[in-house]
DNA sequence: CGTCCGCTTGAATAGTGTCAAGGTGGGTGG
DNA sequence: CCACCCACCTTGACACTATTCAAGCGGACG
């Protein structure tokens, strides 16, 4: 069921790694700036800076205003949406190459906590840069787009598969897309804590424990050496 | 569970009610071109038309491409997924306001399927018409932006608020839901019919209906004389 | 070595799905 | 105008699924 947040302290301050080398980023071709000339970077006003934040720390909080957005270049974030009545659930998880914080763009607050699921490298933009950016090159405009339409396309699956149907196949779904957002080659998936596993899915943490140790069971799914790391065998309801 | 739709015949032609006087609606503060000078649909190559279409209308198909918007000036359209094993779930209701298909704006296909409702008025925009818009005017992408933000908020409260819970909880907040979609002013709800209110909830129909009927028996939904729609009294768990 | 935290497991209970039967109302055709 | 039909909604009984409360386990770390 819903679950109410068990307070463990998040940290905040993140490491700053410098400022971000937009020119030779390793992963930039998936990046929002992919296809922009390195002179594009020479003329910003405000600098892009490189930050590591470690596992649990929060980049910035439900309802806070802000002008910022991260992109992820390293391990994976939760965006988490409380309600009023305290409950609360993860309703997206982030990896490698996406942007979060679009909604600073329209100057509004952030819908969600943004909290890091393992340590993370992130280049930190504020809404002033990116939208210099954009006046220069407007192609930029259908880039920030993609980005929207990702998002909206990972919530959409979340309700058609995160959220339906029985806890067994829910849990099989939100694996193979864990699968995806570790790269997907191999089908193997980067674990995160039970409790974060269950508020992805709406349910309990002793429910999906039960249902987990089923699937390792069976054999569908397989311990790697490394830990919490998976593998998950096929495809099966 | 999971809804397998059961089969019934949609139609899909609309009735063409002529080119939308974008000027003189009625509705335009709240629609994507709010802002618009009269003499700026003056010159547009394609025309906007304004399409009504009759109750469980496909507007266009999921997997479709396809190069056109719709904007919803009057009625309720859904947005529904299948999934490969066929199963189907409803992941968004759009009413007066709200644009559809955005998707196209990217050359992808369409996400979901679109069906009216109940009988609709939509505006038809032809993706070229809008960029030409766009070029003219740099400020209708942020319009464009916060559509986007739009549907994902929504897709968000979906599945923080529709999708997690008990089934009671569900159903209230789902409610709450549609009487904002209705305005908001009373809290009064167009109702659709059960399939269709189960497969936004993902759940059965027989359940829907035996929770739908305590909430009717304990005074928190209770019937206006008007045939499916219904009041929901205050703030209930 | 002991404590803490997260994970597992059990048992009782509540919640939900499924199958099946029956009701209701609006629409159609006689 | 009435009778019938069909689609949709309701209700019951039962099986199954998931939650809750509780106890115990095990590794990490002081």
């Amino acid at each position: 069921m819903m679950t109410r947040s068990r307070s463990r302290a998040l940290c905040t301050d993140p490491v700053w790694q410098g400022r971000s080398d937009c020119k030779h980023c390793g992963i930039r071709h998936m990046m929002l700036f992919s296809g922009l000339q390195d002179s594009d970077f020479d003329h910003i006003f405000e600098p892009i800076d490189n930050l590591r934040y470690a596992e649990n720390s929060q980049l910035y909080g439900q309802g806070d205003s802000g002008n910022q957005l991260f992109s992820i270049r390293r391990g994976f974030v939760k965006l988490v949406q409380t309600q009023e009545d305290g409950s609360q659930r993860i309703v997206r998880v982030l990896g490698p190459g996406a942007i979060t914080g679009l909604e600073a763009l329209l100057n509004k607050p952030y819908h969600h906590a943004a909290i890091s699921l393992s340590e993370i490298d992130t280049c930190r933009i504020t809404t002033a840069t990116l939208e210099q950016l954009e006046s220069e090159k407007p192609w930029l405009n259908e880039k920030v787009m993609d980005h929207w339409d990702r998002h909206l396309s990972t919530a959409d699956r979340w309700i058609s598969e995160v959220s339906s149907g029985t806890v067994r196949s829910r849990i099989l779904k939100l694996l193979r897309f864990l699968v995806e957002l570790n790269g997907g080659e191999d089908s193997t998936v980067r674990f995160f804590g039970h409790e974060d596993m269950a508020s992805m899915l709406g349910i309990s943490r002793e429910t999906f424990s039960r249902v987990f140790s089923e699937l390792k069971e069976e054999g569908i799914v397989s311990s790697t050496g490394e830990n919490r790391v998976f593998r998950v065998s096929g495809v099966h309801r």
